[in-house]
DNA sequence: CGTTCGATCTGAACACGTTCAAGTCGAGCG
DNA sequence: CGCTCGACTTGAACGTGTTCAGATCGAACG
């Protein structure tokens, strides 16, 4: 029979999903700061030490949040999809689910993108070990884009997927940094943007944006071969 | 006679100087994480606690790095802005210039701009501690654009100047990321879309972007009657 | 049953950022 | 000269993330 990962075996699997639960419960509760890898141990039953056998830092342990988010979005994003085939109406979906899904989270998501931020942390958008998330990610992306009605040349149908991730990037930055009761600014730049977006991806067969659009996916595919990072 | 700022009285002055000086040595000597609050104290000669009496925290320490880089730049961009008349010639100067005077602090600049990009941290360049750094950076970027000989709008003329120094936020996130020997690929990254940039402000006169671009007008000064944070 | 070995678990210890109660210093005043 | 007061300084102590040398567990094997 075939050899175990470690981390799949029966007690291993269940420790750490009782630590995952722990912590999730507890960011959510008391904010990332307000949460010791102490009272994440506490709360799972396990001590201090073994919270740490199962993850390697207090960062790591967010990466659980990251995937039940993304599950969550997408699961969200499903029903917009496979009814509307309008790009803007797509991909305002999209966002709005996006916005939807993470809006109890909105307070520690703060704490939890600055460690984002640090370019060596794997849990930056662009490091490799997020590499399999920000390729489904992208996918979701493509989705949006190749389900739709939208006219566009070959080459902008290839590359689009990623700007519109990067897009969606944007909008999380201004989303992190959106004060306002109940997001309401973000929601309003998606619905502002949103309509400008798919201007340009129409604008984009025409002759005057053709040189400039041929020239910015040379540059995404110059600078992608090996991404953002490294 | 005028009452005295306290910490600009003649002894708090001198140690306040000194602990900067020391930070920031030790910060280029061993990066930001591997500096201590109590090598710094020790390499200024005072003790801990007199360190935490002029600087809130280690981060606050870091102000100091973003005042004198920005100095620097400023300077670093003159020589360029006196000389050229070209819109694309002057914003790729003053890029280079930034990446130039920031070369040296490339290694710790990474976790630097990790703090920074937490929304509540007086460090990030949407918070309002910020705002005195952030319009003098805007205020580069006018000149950029006003000192040159492009055609462009009175709408684009006022708000332009806000999207450049934005569009300079994304180079030196990609900066922060770049990990190319002598960041070449964040030079390589200037040099390709500086004339995509141009090329955009070239055609927002006409006809077929007219739209689209007062449209984006019109987001900028609806989101940034308040700014980007609250 | 006894041994072995790797996966799992433990808690003390460490280094660091930060806080704070308690000093010291020096100029101005009576 | 002694006193006062506020600016400045000190170092011990706290809480936290992280490490590590060693238990403990349990399945496989002889």
């Amino acid at each position: 029979m075939a050899a175990r990962r470690p981390d799949t075996s029966e007690r291993g699997e269940q420790t750490r999903t009782r630590i995952v639960d722990a912590a999730l419960g507890l960011f959510e509760e008391r904010g990332y700061e307000g949460t010791t890898m102490r009272a994440v141990a506490a709360a799972a039953g396990v001590s201090l030490g073994n919270a740490y056998y199962y993850f390697a830092s207090k960062d790591h342990l967010v990466q659980a949040f990251y995937e039940r988010s993304q599950v969550e979005h997408l699961a969200a994003s499903r029903p917009v999809l496979d009814r509307e085939r309008d790009l803007g109406a797509r991909l305002s979906g999209v966002l709005h689910a996006w916005l939807d899904t993470n809006r109890r989270y909105h307070d520690f998501a703060v704490t939890f993108f600055r460690t984002a931020a640090d370019p060596d942390s794997p849990l930056s958008p662009f490091s490799p070990q997020s590499q399999p998330a920000r390729d489904a990610a992208i996918a979701l992306y493509a989705e949006v884009l190749h389900g739709s009605d939208a006219k566009v040349t070959p080459a902008v149908r290839e590359r689009l997927p990623e700007m519109l991730w990067l897009y969606s990037m944007g909008v999380v930055l201004y989303w992190v940094h959106d004060r306002s009761t109940d997001v309401e600014r973000s929601r309003f730049l998606v619905d502002r943007t949103v309509p400008l977006v798919v201007r340009l991806v129409n604008l984009s067969r025409y002759r005057v944006l053709r040189g400039v659009v041929d020239d910015a996916m040379d540059i995404v595919d110059e600078l992608s071969g090996r991404r953002l990072t490294r």
